[in-house]
Parts: structure tokens; C-alpha cells; sequence
DNA sequence: ACACTTATGTAATAATGTTACCGATTTTTT
DNA sequence: AAAAAATCGGTAACATTATTACATAAGTGT
């Protein structure tokens, strides 16, 4: 798999010592995606942690109804703190977690990330880097809920997908930026309009082109 | 400090081993302090961690108009995981903390708690543990937020605070709990006049008394 | 060509947020 | 003790966001 080892050193080389890289490689397994595909449930045992070597992993939660909430997004050369931290306690998922595009992770068991929590200091910190940045996430996430506007809010959020995407031109529906934002899909409709009136971006079915400034 | 030793003893024997708790009495730091004082500011850095003896603390976020939103709170026997993982980094304080009611808490400097780290797995367990709660604790804060509408909010947030401060009257304005909800004094108070009519609560002047069910 | 599904637009109504103002009570100052 | 200032809660008017229902348009499969 010369293409993962490459997407390896590309996405983590800079963190890890080359030992540690060259255990990852030995021990970790690849794994591919198709965008949409989910990589784990809500209430599923975290027997093993990812690291994402190429796309983004899309951390949602889903409330009784089977609505879907947004939490964050995993990214290339970072892991995810929730799996480690449920992962180490034997505590079933709280989340649910998709394929955002079409992505290669690897996944390494808990008991390796034990044995490696243990022997690597880097991997220490990259562990207990995830759990402050992942926690300062979430709050951020909890300070545009309980702050901003919906209109900054969509904007922000149409702003990450075309950085994720690498491209301004977004394939996704009303009912899609809803859900991942918990609210309803006509008022979506309604601010994306005014959105468009004020030529910050063209409408079409299943795709938004941003302009200008968002872009 | 014969006190505050049953109250370690009662509040984290049943976690710990008998040699860590004489080290927790040796090494930690107990400090007092009457409801509403400043535990930790937003931005400061985190040089201790804490662990509550008696009372709780009311960890908070505050965004840039000087709001303030309610995160989580730390009751007895808990720890905090975002002091836990802001220590270890070395990063600032991403928010503030008060004490909710007159609380006893010991703080433990990072250096010590990276000695217990590697010495006791049961300090391991226990800050491992404190993540995954409040990872958990934050997200089902997220779900409430998104997902629950405000009036039933607002009970389940009465119903907390009288449970932690083991009374049905709260000391408490329609102020304090926009504050703490992210929301608006106007509409605390619409509903809480609805909540009387309902004869789910009596309304006095800094009180709120919780009838029947709500108790 | 047809039914079927999905995506978006529109309108009416409900819930929540915002601003402004009032009177009542408590606290502070004089 | 009287006056002034600050805090608290009630009310109204209006803005924003949520919910429900329905219409129209665009894609899908037979």
C-alpha cells in the first residue's frame, strides 16, 4: 500500500517519531470509504480508533426522532478524542460518524493505543491534543448554537464544507444543511434565498456555487 | 484538616486506592470557597486541577457580548476533564468556573497529576472516566439545546439545580436562569408565569418554590 | 408516457428572541 | 429617615426562527 504509507508520513509525520510511524504502518489498518458510508453507529463498542490519512469524517449525533446534529468533523492527520476516550473506558459510541467524502482511515485497536500511550510520548500528546481540541470544538460549536444567527451560521457552515471539499461548488440539498445545522428545512430554504438575493451565491437543485467573499 | 479528610475518604474511597488518597491528603491543596466566587477565568492557565469535596462548581462558557452559558457542573466526587486536558497541554482555560453553592475543593498541580498518571492506574481510570462523562454530559447539553424547546428546558434545569442544592426553593432571579440557558429574561419569565398557572411552581422575588411533580 | 420520488417555493401560524418601558422592591447614599 | 440608584419582574410590540401543510418543478424508473 504504498499510497497510505505515503498519505501516512504526508498527514502525521511532523507529530510522530519514525518508529511510532513505522509501528502504525506495521499495525494500523487501512481502511476505504465511499462518501456517505458510516464508519460507526451511536450506542456501537469503540474496539479500535481512527486516524484519518485522506478525506473527512463527518461526527454527528442522533436524537430520538432520528434527527441528526452536526458535532465536528474529523480531518486529515487527526483523531478522533470521543473514540479515544470511550475506546479506553470500554464505553459504547455516543455518536454516530459517516464519511464526509470519500476517505482512507486507519484504525488502531485499543489495546494497541494502550501499549502506545505507554511507550510513545508523542503519542501521548497526540491523544491529549485531540481531547483539548475536540472539547474546545464542541464549546465553539455550543457558543453558535446558544449565540449566532442562523444566517452566520449557514454561511460559517457552507464556508467549512467548500474548505473540506476544496471546492465552492457544494453538491448538498436544503434538507441536508438542516439537519447537520438541527434546525428545519424551510428556513433553510428561506435565508439560503436571501442569501442568493444579496449574490453570495447561486441556488441549484443539490448544488449552492459560492461567491465572492465566501468563497 | 480532620474534616475535609472524611470528606475525601467519603467522597473518592470507593475509587481510589488506600495509598493514593493518603498521597491526595499529603500533596493536595484544599480550598474553600463561599457560592459565587471565581474558581477559573476564561484565558487563564491550568496550573491545577480540580476535585470537588463538597458542593459543586458551575463551569460556564462566555462569548464576546459578556454572556455567559452554562456547560456542565462538577458536583462531589467529580473531576474536571477539560482542567484535566488543558493541564496536561499546557493550554489556557477555554472557560470559567463559579462556585455554585459554598464549596470545598482540592486543587492538584499537573505535575503531580502526571506523576499519578504513570504511578496509579486508578488516578487513570478516574481522569479517563471524568472525559468520557463529560464529553457526554456536553454533547447531551448539545441535544437539549438543538433538539428540546425551552419550556421543557427550563424544568429540567430547575429540577437539576434543586437537586444540587438538595431544595425545592431555589435562591434564584429569571436573570440567572437566562443566563445560564442562553436565552432571554423576557421569555424566562413568560414561561415561568405559564408554569405558575399550571401549578407546577410558585413565582416570589429572587425564589422560585417547585411544586408536586417537579420536586 | 406514466407514476413515483425528491427538491424547492410559498403561506399561515406558533414559538422564541429582542427592545422598550413600567411599577414594585431592595439597596445605597446622603 | 429621605432620596437616589439599582435590581427585579410584568407587559406590549415587533423580529426572527420553527412547524405544518400544500404546490410546483425536476429527476428516476418502468
Amino acid at each position: 500500500m504504498q499510497n497510505d504509507t505515503t498519505a501516512l508520513h504526508e498527514a502525521y509525520s511532523s507529530i510522530f517519531e519514525p518508529e511510532l510511524l513505522r509501528e502504525i504502518e506495521e499495525k494500523a489498518i487501512v481502511f476505504n470509504a465511499p462518501a456517505g458510508q458510516t464508519l460507526m453507529n451511536m450506542g456501537q463498542p469503540v474496539n479500535a480508533v481512527p486516524m484519518v490519512l485522506k478525506g473527512a469524517a463527518k461526527v454527528c449525533r442522533i436524537n430520538d426522532d432520528g434527527q441528526e446534529f452536526l458535532l465536528y468533523y474529523v480531518k486529515k492527520g487527526e483523531g478522533c478524542a470521543i473514540a479515544f476516550a470511550c475506546g479506553m473506558m470500554e464505553h459504547e459510541s455516543p455518536i454516530k460518524s459517516t464519511a464526509e467524502d470519500d476517505i482512507t482511515i486507519l484504525f488502531v485497536s485499543v489495546n494497541q493505543m494502550y501499549e502506545w500511550m505507554a511507550k510513545y510520548p508523542s503519542w501521548k500528546k497526540f491523544v491529549m491534543d485531540t481531547m483539548v481540541t475536540e472539547f474546545i470544538d464542541m464549546i465553539k460549536n455550543i457558543d453558535n448554537i446558544a449565540f449566532k444567527k442562523l444566517d452566520d451560521r449557514i454561511v460559517n457552515h457552507l464556508i467549512d464544507k467548500s474548505k473540506i471539499s476544496g471546492s465552492s461548488l457544494l453538491n448538498i440539498s436544503h434538507q441536508q444543511i438542516a439537519d447537520e445545522l438541527g434546525t428545519n428545512r424551510v428556513v433553510i430554504s428561506r435565508l439560503l434565498k436571501k442569501l442568493e438575493k444579496e449574490k453570495k451565491l447561486l441556488l441549484f437543485r443539490n448544488q449552492i456555487k459560492l461567491l465572492n467573499e465566501l468563497k
